[in-house]
DNA sequence: GAAAGCTCCGAAACCGGTTTCGGCAACCCT
DNA sequence: AGGGTTGCCGAAACCGGTTTCGGAGCTTTC
């Protein structure tokens, strides 16, 4: 406008400092500043360090937005969250942003979160933040057997990371917690302390997660050498209503199982009060172990025993998975399976008996015994 | 590189399509196909309407980046949460976001989102994501009554807009919960059931809600025409064992409180543990009256009586607030004061004696007695 | 009927970077 | 000495938009 504007906007230093001003103060060009900065092989060492000098002396930060017109790159990774009135006061959420948003700030990158109100909001925000480039790709959490969202960026060749597996994951990078061994292993530990007959409260059939968890089931009966019984699997239960519900079927029936192990500790909630209706003390005369860890879990009495879950560290990996993603490398290099963490609290007990520990315990491998 | 480069792209069409794009296929330049869309007056309506159309027809999306280099807008705010234990297992941060996200979505905004570990690591995000433009400016929750980030950005000349007032607001924009009003509310409700010595344990005065809401309790009594009684206010608690402790010093008095209001929920569940160890029953021996609204309050035998502040709204109206801020409005116009929701649980009883509801609530308003 | 004004759009500059291309100088090798 | 590398950097194109400027064509005005 003004013909002396360029001195008005340097004396109120309001003025961001370009890569020009950089190249201008060292009497090269702008090129030149930019492949300094950036690492490339053609430029000597003697200049890359009178570069980097001055840029830091002026104070010179790169718009993000300017290099990724010509990158191609926003360096910023999308999270979108479907909000479920069951996680609402769950450390998880905080606990997840903090491990990406670690992540990502490590690697320089950043993070954009939206929240959707159902599926069809979740596919609007994917295309649009995908479209408008306002992120790089996705980190999918909560992903079904069959998930659409994959589908979706699959087709639009858009990188993506799950957490949690799928059925078909060609072309999928993911990082799951192996709930499966979880389960696997709780059935072992009960089998260990006695059980022969322990039940199970699935948590359905949509999510991954949920069946994984009950072919864990399974494979802890066959490694146990335990017959599969169709009457000791409950219907499926996600809330402490279902877990009450499902708990009531099969405790209430000729041949009870002495033990029972849940999915999700939400259901495992419910089956303290069926135990309680039954006159049932959890921990002696019902076994229960769980998984999850839910903040409740150590409040129940006794304190639940579950499988706990690393959040945090899921959250920093997958971000490290997608960014590797984005970079180019191949999704099927890019999976991870993290353990869960036994917590052994009061609710697993001694075994199919009530009295003290040691004794039953013995008692029990001995006999196998029956409640 | 290759002569025919273009064809290719076009023919795998997984190359994006571009304002050129439109412009050639409707004959026109690139420059009437922005004006166009962005609403400027010299284009006649019979262009626009070919120019949308087209763009519709294509899928043409803009490139946020693209436009940000030149418009200065990358349309997205920032949030920077220093997760606290106290936080991470209430709904907070999952209603605070829905509503910034929603709001944010609705104007075409995005929400970018980092965690920082410390103050330190929030300046220097604050920083990074402003210098590196890749938010327009912040929404600071938690505000201090002198609060650093409000200077820098002030200095650094940053939109922002804070959750909470601050000592000296001139030029910030806020919105905010009359938690003060809320106090003062809640001591005259306690003055009409008859109390005449009415305890607080407040939430100290580094934070700008915590004193706000130690003048609310004085201008409830002095509303109430009650007098200040120094040994009747409790030193600062923000957990329930501080609150227990506040609550013993100022319950062991020779002429204790028959009421007790605190500054949060958290405190006010450590009440009930003092309580108990003195043998007084809540809601009828003592009277309690909080803030917050947090999910244990309802849990709580009697359950809690307290304020309850709209969460998700706050995000969604401080968004829409610090979007009008960034588009220029001066800070005085973009203030706003919400009201908190009496919650009218059971703890907050009938007045200082015991007994039956009606009865005492009459009795208690003539004799103005003690418990 | 010519000057003036208005409507509408094309041409080109611009935003702040990245990346390609080409060429100068120095060095190496017969 | 001459030809071929090699190292290093400048010039310019490019990315995908926005914004300024100017001018063609039409209408209004006196």
């Amino acid at each position: 406008m003004e013909p002396n504007a360029f001195k008005v906007r340097t004396a109120l230093r309001r003025q961001r400092v370009t890569i020009m001003d950089v190249a201008d103060s060292l009497g090269m060009t702008k090129s030149t500043v930019s492949r300094a900065l950036n690492g490339y092989p053609d430029i000597s060492e003697s200049t890359r360090l009178k570069v980097r000098d001055a840029a830091e002396r002026l104070g010179y930060r790169p718009l993000s937005n300017a290099q990724a017109i010509r990158t191609g790159r926003v360096r910023s990774i999308g999270l979108i969250i479907q909000i479920s009135e069951y996680d609402r006061h769950r450390p998880f959420l905080a606990d997840f942003l903090d491990g990406v948003s670690e992540a990502a700030s490590a690697a320089d990158w950043t993070m954009t979160v939206a929240t959707a109100a159902s599926d069809t909001d979740t596919f609007r925000l994917l295309c649009k933040l995908a479209d408008e480039r306002k992120v790089d790709g996705f980190i999918l959490p909560r992903t079904l057997v069959d998930d659409p969202r994959v589908h979706l960026l699959r087709e639009a060749d858009v990188p993506f990371v799950l957490y949690g597996r799928t059925a078909d994951d060609h072309g999928c990078a993911w990082f799951d917690i192996d709930s499966e061994t979880a389960m696997a292993d709780a059935v072992m530990r009960l089998a260990e302390l006695g059980h022969e007959r322990i039940g199970f409260i699935p948590a359905g059939d949509r999510y991954m997660y949920a069946r994984l968890r009950s072919e864990g089931y399974r494979a802890g009966l066959k490694a146990a050498k335990l017959p599969f019984a169709a009457e000791l699997v409950a219907p499926p239960a996600l809330s402490r209503q279902e877990g009450a519900n499902s708990a009531r079927l099969i405790l209430n029936q000729e041949n009870p199982p002495t033990a029972i192990l849940c999915a999700v500790d939400r259901a495992a909630i419910g089956v303290y009060d069926a135990a309680k209706e039954l006159g049932l003390q959890i921990g002696r005369d019902l076994s229960l172990i769980s998984y999850d860890d839910i903040p409740e879990a150590e409040l129940m009495t006794p304190p639940l025993t579950t499988y706990a879950v690393d959040t945090r560290r899921a959250g920093a990996r997958l971000t490290d998975l997608l960014i590797r993603r984005i970079k180019g490398e191949a999704p099927e290099k890019l999976r991870e399976l993290d353990r869960a963490r036994f917590v052994a609290r009061g609710s697993h007990g001694f075994g199919p008996s009530a009295g003290p520990a040691k004794e039953i315990n013995e008692t029990v491998s001995k006999s196998g015994g029956k409640a």
